[in-house]
DNA sequence: TCCGCTTAACCTTAATTAACCTAAATTGCT
DNA sequence: AGCAATTTAGGTTAATTAAGGTTAAGCGGA
């Protein structure tokens, strides 16, 4: 694998330098960013395998930063850094799309094992995916198939790619927001109709009575309700 | 798949028992376990979904029992729980074949995100099947039902978030304030004469003749009774 | 204690907004 | 061109918010 690529948003000018010298030194691609405006766009040319935020930044906050982040990049793990010692703080951190959370101060070392432990689980995960259970469903990204006992459908690519993203938030919610930025990168209103009809054709499939239900949270998006 | 299964490695039977009954409550299936070396033959009987071992086991050291259960269940997320400090203990933690690593003393609402958040990492479906009992009624927090004997109410998200915020005060007083914080996000005024809306459609829901009560305090908040 | 004032909560309705649903139009293949 | 998938469109329904009149609890003063 070539070098591993962090995105480090830290707005501590010598903490953040030191952080970076000592990750580089280990052989890691380091951007360091003070600014969480620029932390999307770094991403964008950057290109990073994973994010490290600090969370309190001055003017934006590290978690909306976070959100969105998850809402561009699914699949890149996310650490946050943060002094808060809350209990709530750290379910705050995993509902804002991380994958791993850690407490100021804290030791680099802790941090690059964290760090590679979490690049590991991204792999192993990948490798995983090629079927999910909903249910008595079972689905099939790759092939865009869904099935049950009884039928099997042949996906559109559309429906596959809503399907995509319902099926990583089972049994939790879903903004509509998400949604229409993973399916068609933008939320207007056109395209937001447009949802309407895919998510009709979802539970036409799922049925009414095979325990997997997308109920309506107007204003906010969808409960993927999948009883097992 | 039913409920999530926790294998939980403990050999404190006090704070054994605390953490495994709150998780319990939280609907997992918990198998504590006290003894190290009972643990490879209880994740071939139990098979659990995530082990969560302390490391501090008298005899056998709990890092060895990690790789042990590494080789054996590959893709089996472990979180070790340890009163070591040291950088060098969490490397080790992880080496060992851990996918988390706290630091005791811990809460137990951490632990909990902690778990949820390596099963969510492995596509693990979390369980719809939480319920909350309300005397004679039962609620379904993830599938916003409520449901009694005789009938079954498909509720609107925001009569769900009221009602979270009222399950949990069962038989203790919640203040107005409390309620539009938390569903609202503020109280001003407006939100509080809709507050006033939903109040109405509960008290619709449970009746006047079910032994659900919204009992009002006016100028604090309400009462919620429920008789068993 | 009783009376009246104040204020909070109740209740109903209207307005707004979001989502649903169906079908037609368009697009993009082959 | 013909077909399937997708998008656009618009009428329909439902949830939520906003508004305002009504009721009653609580409190202070006579």
């Amino acid at each position: 694998m070539a070098t591993i690529k962090i995105l480090y948003v830290e707005d501590e000018a010598n903490l953040g330098t030191i952080v970076s010298e000592t990750l580089e030194q280990k052989g890691f691609d380091v951007r360091l960013i003070a600014d969480g405006n620029l932390v999307l766009q770094a991403c964008l040319t950057f290109k990073p395998d994973i994010a490290v935020l600090d969370v309190m930044l001055p003017g934006v906050d590290g978690f909306t930063i976070g959100k969105n982040l998850r809402l561009q990049f699914p699949d890149l793990p996310i650490i946050f850094l943060t002094a808060k010692t809350q209990t709530k703080d750290v379910v705050e951190g995993f509902q804002s799309g991380g994958t791993d959370y850690m407490r100021k101060p804290f030791s680099v070392e802790e941090l690059i094992i964290r760090i590679q432990n979490q690049l590991r689980l991204r792999n192993v995960q990948q490798v995983a995916s090629e079927i999910i259970r909903i249910g008595k469903f079972i689905y099939h990204p790759k092939k865009l198939l869904l099935e049950n006992g009884e039928h099997r459908w042949q996906l559109s690519s559309r429906e596959a790619e809503v399907l995509d993203v319902f099926s990583r938030y089972i049994n939790r919610t879903i903004d509509r927001k998400t949604l229409l930025l993973e399916v068609w990168g933008d939320d207007s209103f056109f395209h937001s109709r447009n949802l309407d009809v895919y998510i009709r054709k979802l539970r036409d499939y799922f049925g009414s009575t095979n325990g997997v239900q997308i109920i309506t949270l107007k204003g906010k998006g969808y409960q993927f309700v999948v009883e097992n």
